[in-house]
DNA sequence: ATAGTTACATACTTTAGGGTAAGTACTTGT
DNA sequence: ACAAGTACTTACCCTAAAGTATGTAACTAT
């Protein structure tokens, strides 16, 4: 979960704009590359850790894991292990994690509206 | 505006997701640091350059501009210069740009139920 | 005995983004 | 002559995030 070095100025930054800016709040939680293709993916149902790999071949299973951790770091994702061999762990959203699927949908609602060619970009 | 290295595995990982993903799609528009925030200033109506300078003072120059062109560049702001000395220019939402405040506002939303606890996180 | 499965962990490298500091053009005010 | 204001630009550095590669525990099936 890589540790964070105290007092540069970046991290002085975050700081000012996690208090003042709402949004910057939301995108610390969702900005990490994968975390939105994650939840979207568990907004379908709770899945197993190897579905969500097979779900999202492109990702390594570091980054996967690692931005799971964060997530559910952060109370946005529940992690659910039965003590057996082989593990079985599941992953379900939270109702904080519940509560950003509006978000996702104004972002997919958007990037559509873009691609169909609504606004003049 | 930072010279992009062709074919790394990211740029290529950026590719799959911005297809497969619109919320991806969102964040490559939205997810520079500052990006939020200059919109968040714009969506009170245009602002000059200076302007906004003032309104955020922890942004550098280099970060500003950077990101007013890259914004610019993506159809979310608009770029007005009177040809006068000393310069005078504002920056305003696009149709596009003013698109995403449903987004914006959704995310603030969520910030705000998160700090006022109405998640268990 | 050993190969396979699952859910990770960890050491190391690369890269994109952000930060610092300084400079530029052009004109007005003193 | 020189400082001040505006809207940038450019060269260089540093760091956090992402990627590569490999290893691990514990049990099951062959």
């Amino acid at each position: 979960m890589t540790a964070i070095k105290e007092s540069s100025t970046i991290q002085e930054n975050k700081q000012y704009a996690l208090e003042k800016c709402p949004v910057t709040f939301v995108m610390e939680k969702i900005g990490g590359y994968w975390k939105p293709i994650i939840l979207y993916h568990l907004s379908t149902g709770d899945k197993r850790y190897s579905e969500l790999k097979r779900a999202i071949p492109a990702v390594t299973e570091k980054m996967l894991i690692q931005h799971l951790k964060q997530l559910e770091a952060d109370g946005l994702v529940i992690r659910e292990a039965k003590p057996v061999v082989p593990p079985f762990v599941t992953y379900k959203l939270s109702s904080a994690g519940t509560g950003l699927l509006p978000v996702i949908d104004a972002m997919a609602a958007w990037a559509f509206k873009v691609k169909d060619g609504i606004y003049n970009i």
